[in-house]
DNA sequence: CAACAAGTTCGATCGCGATCGAACCCACGG
DNA sequence: CCGTGGGTTCGATCGCGATCGAACTTGTTG
């Protein structure tokens, strides 16, 4: 707590709040559960996507948790849709400070 | 032992083994003292640099560990110069699998 | 051939992060 | 104005991965 973090309560639309170092991006990134939900906002129309249609077989303070990570990381943001809460992949942010990544990334068909 | 892994214990040149799903390769960027030995060896000529000169403040056995992690993850192979076993970043074979995803990391500038 | 240097393997320890359930908050809809 | 649904916070548990030291392996050199 206290941090410079944009902890704002969906202040709206909160700017697109800093990408994190490369470490916590990539930390962010290498749990299967995250990736998922990246790969799941990344297909859906405006990269925003409600936030239980993000994850399946997790309880919902798991992934309260995992949405806090990807927020801290600076890939995702939290956005206000008609009273209803989502999360939205802040792609282009994410594309400025490390070109490639996420294309890479969401492309991996491994 | 007994894994369908390459294991062979310096065979030369081990022709580019596999480079693993995405989540093991994001996984072993993840850790800072893993992103650095490959930061070191995209900065050796031939991205290829002795295995101490990889690390700085931790055990060789550890060091061996991360060495593993990486090589497992498809990042690196290992090559013999002169007797002396180096670690080589295999720089195209990653890129192939996963084109911007270390160019994007190593230019972190985080 | 014997000694040594450089990595790897093994076993054990420790801390962090993923997970869960329960309690709490907040925005709507009756 | 109170109930209800959807997220978040809190506290506790658990397993995995990072770390270390010691023993082993191998290849090079005196």
């Amino acid at each position: 707590m206290a941090e410079t973090e944009a902890c704002s309560p969906v202040p709206g639309l909160a700017a697109t709040a800093a990408v994190a170092p490369v470490q916590v991006v990539l930390a962010a990134l290498a749990d299967p559960v995250r990736l998922e939900m990246v790969r799941r906002m990344a297909a859906a129309p405006g990269r925003t996507e409600r936030c239980a249609a993000l994850y399946d077989d997790i309880g919902k303070s798991t992934a309260s948790h995992h949405f806090k990570v990807l927020r801290e990381a600076g890939l995702t943001e939290r956005t206000s849709v008609g009273g209803v809460l989502h999360q939205r992949l802040c792609l282009d942010a994410v594309e400025a400070a490390l070109p490639g990544l996420l294309p890479s990334v969401l492309s991996g068909l491994d």
